[in-house]
DNA sequence: TTGTGTATATTCACTGGTTAGTATACATAC
DNA sequence: GTATGTATACTAACCAGTGAATATACACAA
């Protein structure tokens, strides 16, 4: 079946997915991911070039997603900033809370590729983090926030702390800590003077 | 030379070190460890039963050395203690400017493995930012802050989101903003009512 | 409608290399 | 002569990537 050759990329990259996030890149074998696609690994080669090929397509398949999710807490949370804020961790800490959680996948994959500093999927990683330190930024800037670049990569800061520290600790409270220090910083942000928001 | 037995033991460590936080646990194999210390992988075997073990004393050697770097940057500080724990971001901003620098080993180690929970690599890891949060609490409580366990755990983020973010961006001005918003955390936290130190 | 060429998509079987861990023997010190 | 420590040589499994062949769909010609 020649044709359909979309859903069969479509669906390595799925089984990558969930074999990559769970175990980790270099824990993974091809031969794994070609199984749980249900095809063969030379069929798996034929759609990607090489592994790390394979473990790029991994993380820019997430890279919307995890945006789109990001944002729509934000968007649905009643209140003012730090409220809608807040909400984006009090949100990550219940996916924390689930069993198979394991983290950001981006930031292990770039933890465990540290070793390789051009590697595609580190720089896939670090779009997507510029990405949502920008979409802060921007959101910030619409809030009157004198200087929402710095207040963003605080945000950030604490974010992906939060990542690190709940996945060693598994220990999600300590996303509950975090969202208190954002509301502290946003607080002192917009107790600054700025431009309002339009 | 059977007796020295322990310089020996400790070359192991002091090789494995090296390696495995400058390519990753899993990339770094036994062989290449016992090569780097000038001897067989069955004279390693003898004295680590197995790679967990050995990778469990990589971190657990590094675990003092390391603490003992952040209480000398903050008792050498000059000023008030936002300005000391300032110091140990800025301290921090100066390693990971070196090229050789590749994040937090601990870190890195519970990413890499975060598909073995309870791995002993881990809970050397989970303990060793235990012990910082402790230190970090036990001084704030001495400069009278009124939650010190919340604002250790606050600073604790900005700390290992550092490392998260200067490894994924190799941009080690986020140690600097992180310092700015440790700050603003540290005065915020005094400035509610406390008791003073003794 | 039927035959045929071609790009697309898939499989089997394989290579060359690596890996964690071990069985066995040997050496040195006390 | 026995504990301790080191080395040689090995196993059995795994792994990224490839060579060669094959199957299907579709365009186009007869």
């Amino acid at each position: 079946m020649p044709r359909p050759s979309e859903p069969t990329r479509a669906r390595i990259v799925q089984a990558a997915s969930a074999l990559f996030y769970n175990e980790g890149i270099r824990r993974v074998s091809v031969d794994e991911v070609a199984a749980k696609a249900g095809l063969t690994k030379r069929t798996l080669y034929y759609h990607f070039k090489s592994k790390d090929d394979l473990v790029a397509a991994y993380l820019a398949a997430r890279d919307q997603p995890n945006l789109a999710l990001f944002r729509t807490w934000f968007a649905e949370a009643e209140g003012g900033l730090s409220a809608k804020v807040e909400a984006i961790f009090k949100n990550l800490a219940r996916s924390a809370r689930h069993p198979k959680w394991k983290g950001c996948g981006f930031l292990r994959t770039s933890a465990e590729l540290a070793n390789m500093p051009g590697h595609p999927a580190i720089r896939i990683g670090a779009a997507h983090k510029k990405k949502f330190e920008d979409w802060l930024r921007a959101t910030f800037a619409e809030h009157g926030v004198a200087d929402p670049l710095k207040l963003a990569r605080q945000i950030l800061l604490l974010l992906d702390g939060s990542f690190a520290v709940v996945l060693l600790h598994r220990d999600a409270s300590y996303m509950e800590t975090a969202s208190e220090a954002a509301r502290t910083l946003i607080e002192t942000a917009l107790a600054k003077p700025g431009r309002k928001r339009g």
